[in-house]
DNA sequence: GATCTATTGATACTCGGTATCATATGTGGT
DNA sequence: ACCACATATGATACCGAGTATCAATAGATC
């Protein structure tokens, strides 16, 4: 997955550095969605030396690539989670963070009806799912 | 509208105070969409002396109760928009902040779909919809 | 390997929001 | 109408996420 991202960068046609390289080794480490900051204490634990800024910059990269999304969580935190360029949505486990993707579960039914009803013509979308994931209602 | 607001602050057991009447006044005059800042521009500019904090205070009040709703825009910037305190969704102009409610149009089927596949037990959903208002698509 | 541009990390900054705290003000009881 | 007291207020300082700047560094291409 680490793999993916180089190649994805590569083909946007940005450098693949040193730091690029750690932090995409560090996100593939990952479960769950986390934040800019987990993803920089991760580096600064094992005392890569990478910057706040870089941080944000790959991420800000690989967003624009859509192998990351930045979502907000119902506590108005922002987080990325690691997901396939395609489109679709997420569900969000609010106990462990675990994420899975939702396709397109019928959705897009709703916008059209909603554009009809408004007169608006709609443009985005946005639909967010929270709960708890299986593990987390049997473990409870 | 402000006086529906000052009612459910009066029912939620809270001070009628005179910032929380002014502010309540100012929102009823906005339109569109608003964020904290918008909100402190107004009382500033009329010289109303109200703090950065009781904005907020007041905004998270109000949208305890139901009258304000938090959204998350495309571009990562938080609004609130005036609303009634029943469950629906948004539909926002990215041109103007217009903004209309939605009602259930359907997404319930969507989160039973979804949390069919996943094993999910979905707790909360969160849909918000961007587009063009009927005015901004002729006006254009 | 030399070159040249993209990227980096440090630093300072902005902006939304929160904590603190002494002062002011609604409110309920008399 | 007044008092007492908790609640709310504004000033200030603070926090955390994200961005701008910029001189120093390190990929990519030749």
């Amino acid at each position: 997955m680490a793999e993916e991202m180089l190649d994805a960068l590569d083909r946007a046609g940005v450098r693949l550095t040193g730091p690029r390289r750690k932090l995409a080794a560090l996100i593939e480490r990952r479960e769950g969605h986390f934040t800019a900051a987990d993803l920089l204490k991760d580096a600064d634990r094992r005392r890569m030396g990478i910057g706040r800024a870089t941080v944000f910059r790959l991420l800000e990269l690989l967003s624009e690539q859509g192998l990351v999304e930045r979502i907000d969580l119902p506590d108005g935190t922002h987080a990325y989670i690691p997901c396939e360029p395609t489109h679709h949505h997420h569900l969000v486990c609010l106990n462990c963070g675990a994420t899975t993707d939702v396709d397109d579960c019928g959705i897009e039914a709703v916008t059209r009806e909603a554009a009809r009803r408004s007169g608006f013509k709609i443009e985005q979308h946005r639909l967010e799912l929270f709960g708890r994931c299986p593990d987390c209602r049997s473990a409870n």
